[in-house]
DNA sequence: CACGACACGTGAATC
DNA sequence: TGATTCACGTGTCGT
């Protein structure tokens, strides 16, 4: 046996009722069927919207709405629980599970998720929407070199990797480390550099200025040919 | 105007006027709660189930099942939703979308934390001693591309990059994600590629040999000049 | 039987 | 207005 969504329950069917547009009453309630049906509407056969305007009673417009709210949530009803089944299937393979706490294991392993995402070596190591340079003023090291952190933002142009490593020899810079992630057409590149013993903290603001021009250079360049934009709301964080 | 999902409009409810154990008809709705109320059950005010038991007529047992059925069902709305909210304030801030765009980025984010989980094992990062190149067949990514893992050791000679990176893009391979290490005069390289989605896994022998050919290219350039071996341990997690 | 989980149709609200 | 989202109470099924 279905629910009862018939129209007869609805405040809508009762208030036709109520105006004597329909006859109602107890144990009335089977025969409408026949009773609605004098009005080109019937039971559980809505007014199809494909009808011509002009010939739609009130009534008719009426059912034909509520038809189409039915359905409209219907699929709406459907769009969620793919996503949810979606979500089954990602997690470790525990499938049958209720709604609640299918949810609540999404939560927890979102969470832990994140947890090892921020420890991935090199922190901030998801590329950002904006181009962006820092250099850290760093410390220095047991043997008295100068170690810092610099990191640089900008669309995924690997090719700008030779400048960065000519830029790095030139300022006499030695790199410890480099960690490079591409994203939705961005890249973050994170260096641990190494300063010579006879280097002051000078090169920290040598090697900012330095970083600088590059990201100029390469954003004045690339200017023309640009890349197809990837909606990616998904950059991290 | 709320809903009406007064007890009036249930199956039960009509079943029992239709039975003759409430009074029923058109325009009587309203005054159902006096009528009701002889049988120490009243309209929005059912019948606690604290009651003793004997002296619950059938009535007022239908009806306060139907308010616990009610209530239970409000809670487990409450619990879902809950969890709903908490992955809302988890997400990259935008916490003002329905629950279905909701569950639909948290699916992409699910996947792409997943993704990067399987990277971060690029803890076998520090250079060994022995030149050596690895290219583990990978897996297939979501979206159908082919992701996998290459690896390189050799020595500090960073200006084999662009190489690399001519080389990649000859066989049209894009880098998801580059890590180097440069430690005591050597260097390891590890690299997340994703291969189009019409390459075989060839791509994979292909890279492997291209590699192969670049080491030995570079070992016989630099034969001549070795770095000193620094012993830094120090190198950023 | 009761209890929990789900799909359903509906009223209200928002745009 | 019409489209769309949500909360609600309900019927049904499985345990």
């Amino acid at each position: 046996m279905q629910p009862d969504n018939s129209p007869e329950s609805s405040h809508l069917y009762r208030l036709l009722a109520d105006h004597g547009m329909i006859n109602v009453g107890p144990y009335t309630f089977p025969a409408m069927q026949s009773l609605c049906s004098s009005s080109s509407s019937s039971y559980h056969n809505y007014p199809l919207e494909g009808s011509v305007v002009t010939d739609m009673t009130p009534q008719d417009r009426a059912l034909a709405a509520l038809r189409n709210h039915k359905e409209a949530e219907k699929r709406r009803r459907e769009r969620i629980n793919s996503h949810l089944d979606k979500l089954r299937t990602l997690l470790p393979c525990n499938s049958k599970t209720d709604k609640a706490s299918l949810l609540a294991r999404v939560v927890q392993r979102v969470k832990e998720l994140k947890e090892q995402a921020s420890q991935i070596p090199g922190l901030d190591a998801f590329p950002s929407e904006s181009d962006e340079i820092s250099v850290l003023s760093g410390e220095y090291s047991s043997d008295g070199q100068l170690i810092f952190k610099a990191s640089l933002c900008c669309e995924d142009r690997c090719d700008l990797l030779p400048d960065l490593i000519e830029t790095l020899k030139s300022l006499h810079l030695k790199t410890l480390r480099a960690e490079m992630v591409m994203l939705g057409g961005r890249m973050r590149n994170v260096l641990i550099v190494a300063a010579d013993k006879d280097h002051t903290v000078e090169s920290v603001h040598f090697l900012q200025n330095a970083l600088k021009s590059l990201l100029e250079r390469s954003n004045s360049a690339d200017r023309s040919k640009r890349r197809r934009v990837l909606d990616r709301k998904l950059i991290i964080q």
